[in-house]
DNA sequence: AGATAATAGTTACCTAGGTAACTATAATAG
DNA sequence: CTATTATAGTTACCTAGGTAACTATTATCT
């Protein structure tokens, strides 16, 4: 079994996606990592930003930098919790407002990535891929 | 079929491995860009900076700067190729030295990575993420 | 041959994400 | 209650990789 070739290929892969879902969110002046964000509080509703962090399997660092720039754009805001250490992180209206527009960009991109991948060979990569991780952590 | 999913569980696995391979590469000094230009290099042979940018699918000035950090270790030499624009990328003896060592590091990071995904998976794996890059491109 | 276009590489600057060191607050042990 | 420890977040700095703008060389077109 040749690892190298497989790390090799998913390292591309994810490298392919990432360019073009930046390329997609361009007109909205977003990025990758900002979408991600924007996309869990819109599914989950409000979080801290270290509920953020465990649930992109991101640390602590990036995600301050990703969140201020979403503040200064206006599409987010940072409310002190009950506990005065922690930030809440809140869509603002104007996220609300802008959001279907950037899912449509979003899902467009993601439907051409996945255009001559078949619904089957899509499903199996899911299983294949979330049941490595699973056992990596 | 849930798309978000399947881009952010393969942008998961990846970055796991390369947060693995470049602790498994620290004790060396080197970065998993690095030993990617490395294992190229002992594979193929001597390549230009053109031809190791197309093989590993990576932009040139990022290539510039993982070879110019080789250059400062010196475990690469930048010649002249008969093009005078072109740089003819060679390993060291140095690296030819130190190269098993880094080798055998990589692999046991890798094993470690894949010991509990079974061969068929990996097989699996491997074939789904080539035809689908393949498509890709 | 000479002007123009294409190519290899570099530099500057951007986002993404990592660690180490720090601050401020909360939780806990004595 | 106080001292210590743990936690949330920030700052500084590192590598990885992207685009735009540039230089030097080569190829091409008239």
């Amino acid at each position: 079994m040749n690892s190298h070739e497989l790390f090799h290929t998913l390292h591309q892969l994810s490298r392919h996606f990432t360019n073009h879902l930046n390329e997609a969110l361009k007109p909205f002046g977003l990025y990758s990592a900002q979408w991600a964000v924007l996309f869990v509080l819109k599914t989950k509703g409000t979080l801290s930003q270290k509920e953020l962090c465990d649930y992109l399997f991101v640390e602590a660092p990036p995600m301050t930098r990703t969140i201020q720039r979403l503040v200064k754009q206006g599409y987010v805001r940072q409310v002190p919790g009950k506990d005065k250490r922690e930030k809440r992180i809140i869509l603002t209206e104007e996220a609300l407002l802008q959001y279907p527009k950037w899912e449509r960009a979003v899902n467009e991109a993601n439907r051409y990535l996945l255009e001559h991948l078949p619904e089957t060979s899509q499903k199996e990569l899911l299983t294949l891929q979330k049941s490595w991780l699973q056992k990596l952590l």
